[in-house]
DNA sequence: TCTGGGGTCCTAGGACCC
DNA sequence: TCTGGGGTCCTAGGACCC
């Protein structure tokens, strides 16, 4: 801490790092908007899909269908800023949805085609800054660091060449895709990550660590990602309901409260601290299936519903795991009931699979250890342990795999 | 007629081994 | 008739994210 006055606050040295996080404006139904440009400007919901829409009861076909025709379980996946603005958002059930914004337009979702435009803009990016990790469909951190002009000033701004690229990186994702992004860069991913949903859409924000405390602090503690809707309402419960609260709150208070690893995960984040890498690719953990039935089943009576059901999610299934070039040895279930809750069950298979016939074989082991009283509203299908590979033992000659047993009996419960 | 589908990571207890 | 300590694997559940 210098004691003199500071007359260039703004002029301190840039951080080892600049991450960027960039995060697809609304992307679902602006994907959409480029197909119905008529539709702009008015509230518009992506979802549902289940159920396609017939026409409406007054027997007249409308463009396009209405939340309010809308009768299923699903809900919203993305709405525009009109629809927004009715209070409807993300997660929000489209029953509910309807009660809110009668007249939103409804339309299925088509994930080919945002699949289609996810890669658009993430070759976009790559063109600029190659170093990229995925966050899905719509969002990816970059890593600014090595990017040539990214720590050169402009007109006395040392932020000039960062805030540069920030605009190049949007420039070239709106000529790929005809979308627009907003975009937060700051010394890691957490403060990115915050910053670019500080001034959506089509934003920009630039903030380094000296902007934390007007920038962040006033914020809810709830958009630190991370901390979800179980920690909000343990921190609101201890009176801490910004970050800033967050960060004046002692340490031993919050390891007391949320335990050893979580606690000063808090306390770091709270003050904008995160030294994670952008990671460019990642084996995956785990690949499932799951399916929400259109109304609850009940184990037994309707066996006849359910075993066509949970068959086709195995061979699913395994056809996702030949098709990315993995095995697995450990097979999950997952059972939602009527009432939300949810069992799992899991085992560890002898030898790695991905054959839709040994999955099925295991999976129902699985479920013959639940309680199938109640009806139930999901079933799921999980393979985890997961190696890239077909299965064959590697460094055996061919066929040598045939002398195999292909399991072992499950043991005796 | 509330509340999808696909993931990751963490915790915690018990089995089992040395 | 008291009772180690560390390590790994397995299983179930839960929080959280897009």
């Amino acid at each position: 801490m210098s004691s003199a006055p500071d007359p260039a606050p703004r002029c301190e040295r840039l951080p080892e790092r600049l991450i960027a996080h960039l995060d697809m404006d609304a992307f679902y139904a602006s994907v959409e908007l480029l197909r119905h440009p008529e539709l702009k400007g008015l509230p518009v919901v992506i979802g549902g899909g289940r159920r396609p829409s017939g026409p409406s009861p007054d027997g007249v076909q409308r463009a396009h269908a209405r939340l309010r025709d809308y009768a299923g379980r699903g809900v919203i996946t993305t709405a525009t800023y009109p629809a927004r603005a009715l209070g409807v958002h993300s997660g929000m059930g489209l029953m509910k949805a309807a009660a809110l914004a009668p007249d939103a337009i409804l339309l299925p979702v088509d994930f080919d085609e945002y699949r289609r435009h996810s890669r658009l803009f993430k070759a976009a990016v790559a063109e600029i800054a190659p170093v990229i990790e995925d966050r899905g469909i719509d969002e990816i951190y970059i890593d600014l660091t090595d990017v040539p002009g990214a720590r050169d000033a402009v007109d006395d701004d040392p932020l000039g060449g960062v805030r540069l690229i920030g605009q190049r990186l949007k420039q070239a994702v709106l000529q790929a895709t005809g979308l627009s992004c907003s975009v937060g860069i700051t010394p890691n991913k957490l403060l990115s990550k915050l910053s670019s949903d500080l001034d959506k859409p089509d934003g920009l924000t630039v903030l380094m660590p000296h902007d934390i405390p007007h920038r962040l602090w006033p914020l809810p503690a709830s958009r630190i990602n991370g901390i979800g809707p179980k920690a909000s309402a343990r921190l609101v419960e201890l009176g801490i309901h910004t970050i800033g609260e967050l960060a004046a709150t002692p340490l031993a208070t919050l390891l007391e409260a949320f335990g050893r690893s979580y606690g000063q995960w808090l306390h770091d984040a709270a003050h904008g601290r995160d030294d994670r890498a952008v990671v460019t690719w990642r084996e995956p953990k785990s690949i499932s299936r799951e399916t929400t039935f259109e109304r609850d089943l009940h184990p037994r009576d309707d066996r006849a519903t359910l075993g066509p059901i949970f068959t086709r999610l195995c061979e699913q299934l395994a056809a996702d795991l030949q098709r990315k070039g993995y095995v697995g040895r450990g097979i999950g279930v997952k059972l939602r009931y009527d009432d939300f809750r949810i069992v799992t069950r899991s085992l560890t298979l002898p030898q790695a699979t991905r054959d839709a016939a040994v999955i099925r074989l295991w999976a129902g082991r699985c479920l013959k250890t639940v309680p199938l009283e109640r009806r139930l509203r999901l079933i799921g299908v999980k393979m985890a342990s997961l190696v890239a590979g077909d299965g064959s033992p590697p460094d055996t000659p061919a066929g040598a795999s045939e002398s195999l047993p292909l399991f072992d009996d499950p043991p005796a419960p």
